[in-house]
DNA sequence: ACCTGAACACCGTTCAAGT
DNA sequence: ACCTGAACACCGTTCAAGT
């Protein structure tokens, strides 16, 4: 996990990561990441200007990652808006237990942003591309205007907790097919 | 928001809570919470091993106040199911504008939870409570066993992730009743 | 019982000096 | 360009002494 190499911002970022996803949000202090890359301080304040920026900086790289996931399954062809729905319910909920991993991270961004307007910003982007891209889905399922709307915003939302509570697969869905379906049918006897 | 009387666990619970809300994650800290109330740390170290200890018995306070709200509300006659569920949805997220409130407590608690199992506890225990109510409600709208519960935790998972964005009316649903009732109503074309 | 004030310890941050 | 090592500052924690 440390090395001899030269340090970059990426090593800095991805070890706060590990350390993160297997301690938990204390850990995340200057000089446990340096004993844990046998490097002293000043090197961790030569990349960045101080652990705020840290933080900063992880938050734009889990924004890149997830960017990139939502775009990858936006685009895969022959999906039925339910699939690509469903694909992004059992990636934020199916999780092995006791793996805190993106339950974590989630969890330590949301937190972050109530104390740093950058980490505010990256998390909106995130989340409105998120619901952006419900929306689209629930609007190719039948739903038009504000009802799409609302209704992405609401599965957004059960995202958000289902990350959240990844780590307890007591209190996540047995049954997500049903549930999606009951979002994105349309109502009994009405449009299609 | 200071005063003279003599200091009492609950004063501090109710001050860090204040400053939560007001100024973000970062203020709970002990000598702020000192000057807020014109007390020195001695007066805090009495009252609390250490600031984890205050953390603790913040949750263990928003358990009591989120575990009554559930009561009363369970307890409330002559209300359906549809009902009972749409009133606990309208309160996680019809907050005021720019009202961190809930929000911030919300988000705090789950981070603290990673770092101390006491926490943890209190969270999962609120957490199971509210999902047993919703089970109870959906079981009562027709649904029965493992339906009813899976259905129950992804209309959790909603609320938690609804409380955590209620700062950001562009987020939240605009149409709860639609979105509830496409939850709780029973397939089209099958048993009532 | 409850609080003050000073001491100490820990860790974030800076910086001059090294390679 | 990247890092060390020592210094400093801030804040959590302790504790003897006060009321």
């Amino acid at each position: 996990m440390s090395g001899k190499q030269r340090m970059t911002r990426e090593r800095w970022i991805a070890t706060a990561f590990e350390l993160l996803l297997l301690e938990g949000p204390k850990v995340i202090r200057v000089d446990r990441l340096c004993t844990e890359l046998t490097l002293t301080k000043g090197s961790f304040y030569w990349h960045f200007k101080d652990l705020a920026a840290l933080k900063s900086a992880m938050v734009s790289h889990w924004r890149q990652v997830t960017r990139s996931e939502l775009i990858s399954s936006a685009t895969a062809d022959g999906q039925s808006p339910r699939d690509l729905v469903l694909k992004l319910f059992e990636a934020a909920s199916l999780r092995q237990p006791g793996d805190h991993a993106a339950t974590m991270a989630s969890i330590a961004i949301r937190h972050w942003a109530g104390a740093d307007p950058a980490v505010r910003r990256d998390l909106a982007d995130a989340d409105n591309e998120r619901l952006a891209f419900l929306t689209t889905q629930i609007r190719a399922a039948g739903w038009s205007g504000a009802e799409a709307r609302s209704r992405a915003s609401f599965l957004n939302a059960a995202l958000i907790g289902l990350e959240q509570l990844a780590g307890e697969p007591a209190q996540t869905p047995t049954n997500l097919s049903g549930v999606i379906d009951a979002m994105l049918a349309p109502k009994a006897g009405s449009q299609a």
